[in-house]
DNA sequence: TTCGCTGCAAAGGTTTTGCATCGGA
DNA sequence: TCCGATGCAAAACCTTTGCAGCGAA
């Protein structure tokens, strides 16, 4: 019999026009059963132990196709590489989710944010992403 | 003469026990000086220009030395290797400064979190940084 | 049967590290 | 003078890519 997991991955790649393969059916319940943040190395371990021939390549291209089919999120939804902030006046980002390219918007400006969805400038807001930065328990101990 | 920006630098050396070099007076000057948010390869174009025989090595060096001094901020506060996001309620992220561990933080718990400086599990705020996200003028255009 | 998917290995890009030398305090 | 900073080259990651063979539709 098959799941009712299986059942969803199976509508979601018909919906999308992906090839419901063995690879991605585990990977999506592997991705299904973890909490947390996983990084690629971590799925691939688990995906590894119901299938020991997988790829890592595999692992990652499958996780840029569900991300891009919208099955799940990327935690940062910035370039990967280092950026340095040059500007200290308080503010926030507008980050593309197509391009990843980043531009500024002052914190007053983000205060009256709440009903429009198009800024003067073009840019369509999908959704919000608040970091709350500090330090963890364990970090100020050390400290 | 001395600029008043070199001025700035040296009390900011000495302030965090740092050596005033050449190389970290060019590269903070050049940081000050460039817009947006450059990357560690574009600000080296930039010191080269000044120091052609500075390393890139050096460069990477002191853009973290300058991090960690609170000269400079990076753009992400989670950049690195992809996560991916396997929550699928609406939250935010609580970001340790120092590991840069990511807990999750609901929606709601994050609306009451106007006044509080610290958690119940002790994570010590300090600030906000919002991520606008959604698609730029000339990726709509694209598609 | 067909086209997309997989595994492999190699390449590519980014960042870090070890070490001898140099130079700021 | 002395310890930290630099430059270089190599290594260490992380991620992507090319390609031959495989398998879902």
């Amino acid at each position: 019999m098959k799941s009712a997991l299986e059942a969803r991955f199976r509508e979601l790649c018909a919906e999308h026009g992906l090839a419901a393969t063995h690879q991605r059916l585990v990977l999506f319940e592997v991705l299904q059963s973890m909490t947390g943040h996983p990084s690629p190395e971590e799925v691939y371990a688990r995906v590894r132990k119901r299938i020991p021939s997988v790829s890592l390549a595999t692992v990652y291209k499958n996780i840029h196709v569900f991300i891009e089919s919208g099955m799940f999120r990327e935690v940062s939804p910035h370039h990967g590489s280092l950026r340095v902030e040059v500007n200290e006046l308080p503010h926030h980002h507008l980050v593309c989710v197509v391009c990843k390219s980043i531009s500024d918007i002052d914190e007053w400006e983000l205060g009256l944010l709440k009903k429009p969805k198009r800024l003067s400038d073009g840019f369509l807001v999908e959704r919000y992403a608040v970091d709350v930065l500090g330090r963890c328990a364990a970090c100020q101990e050390k400290s």
